[in-house]
DNA sequence: TCTGGGGTCCTAGGACCC
DNA sequence: TCTGGGGTCCTAGGACCC
């Protein structure tokens, strides 16, 4: 038996990160509500990506239409997205919390979970937050948990600024009288349906029969929201890189696309784009799947398995557009999606396969 | 309120094979 | 005649996350 530092793991999470990175660039927008969003256009179709606090506080979020937003917030400062810039700041924090030794697994531009051995986690926490607020001016919040589903829950409980810890210990004293949607993986279509179980908080989900949400989710689906009840999960925290499965490519047009040629071009075009994607990562495509959105709200998709994996464009935009083929030709598409699938490198799947991102 | 764009994983059911 | 049972592959669709 060894009596080492305890394993813990943080999660860091930038407060506002996309708003946040807005205003370092222009410090005049301090303290005003901030909604970047789309092509920064309120009049087009397009949601928001990130509302500064001021923001919020008229009730605006992430996901929201943007022309909604706007209206809510008559003089907020509405910004179009810059995903190189949010890349940039990103890489700056992920950099320096490798730099304080911790084993690092980005999950998005905004937060990783990082590894340690410590005895004072809250003192690692706030060394944490200090590091990464002089390196790149942002603020964020730490979450401190014994897995990765406590450490994610956590952080929300800690920001702004902040941070706060959870444990087996605590987890029902925490988290046991919240609804099951406040659960990492848990959202509306599942909370609804665990409540046709009469399951509605987290004690709830902790306590019922696992058969039964077997036999409601499935073999998979259904042990793992037994556990997410429960506050299980891995404690390993991954660093190895990231390998994408796929790319896809999405447009949802201004105005609906009406006739069939006019689809057929637009899904040629998404197809060569994803194309290129897939390319530089200098793996064959397998497989393609188009999906398509009818106006108002209806989705369909096609999938096709390539005869053999391929890295020539034309037979990734002959697939795409074999598959447009076989749509409606007299209904409107207001969006196209087009996905390529490609073969893993050599040596087969390096990830462990979980259902929240795959990396829970 | 009327719903973006980039991802991941899971499930049901049909086809096919022995 | 009125048709087993298990395994695997594939497609369509659903759900969730940032």
């Amino acid at each position: 038996m060894s009596a080492g530092p305890t394993h813990w793991v943080l999660h860091v999470d930038l407060d506002q990160f996309i708003a946040a990175v807005e205003v370092l660039r222009r410090p005049e927008l301090a303290g005003r509500p901030v909604i970047v969003g789309g092509r920064g256009d309120p009049t087009e179709r397009a949601v928001v990506s990130t509302a500064s606090y001021e923001a919020r506080e008229f009730g605006v979020g992430s996901g929201m239409p943007l022309r909604l937003a706007a209206r809510k917030v008559p003089d907020a400062v509405i910004l179009p997205v810059d995903a190189p810039a949010y890349t940039e700041a990103s890489e700056h924090v992920m950099d320096t919390l490798r730099g304080l030794g911790a084993v690092v697994e980005v999950l998005g531009w905004d937060e990783a979970f990082i590894g340690v051995d410590t005895d004072d986690p809250e003192a690692l926490a706030e060394r944490v937050r200090a590091a990464v607020l002089d390196a790149t001016q942002l603020h964020c919040s730490v979450g401190i948990g014994d897995n990765k589903v406590r450490a994610k829950i956590a952080t929300g409980f800690g920001k702004p600024r902040g941070v706060f810890r959870l444990t087996r210990d605590t987890w029902f004293e925490v988290m046991g009288d919240r609804p099951t949607i406040d659960l990492w993986g848990v959202g509306s279509k599942v909370s609804k349906r665990l409540a046709g179980h009469d399951i509605h908080t987290v004690r709830e989900l902790a306590d019922a029969d696992e058969a039964v949400l077997v036999g409601e989710f499935g073999p998979r689906m259904g042990v793992w929201y037994s556990q997410l009840g429960r506050g299980i999960g891995s404690a390993v925290v991954d660093d190895s890189p990231w390998i994408a499965r796929g790319h896809s490519r999405e447009t949802t047009y201004q105005r609906n696309l009406t006739t069939p040629d006019e689809v057929r071009d637009a899904v040629g075009e998404l197809a060569s784009q994803v194309f290129d994607d897939t390319v530089r990562e200098g793996r064959p495509v397998f497989r393609v799947t188009l999906k398509v959105r009818y106006a108002p709200f209806f989705t369909q998709t096609r999938a096709r398995k390539l005869a053999a994996p391929t890295s020539e464009r034309a037979d990734v935009v002959d697939a795409a557009v074999a598959l447009a083929g076989t749509l409606d030709p007299d209904r409107e598409v207001r969006l196209l999606g087009v996905r390529a699938e490609m073969v893993m490198p050599e040596g087969g799947d390096p990830v462990e396969r979980t259902p929240v991102r795959g990396r829970l």
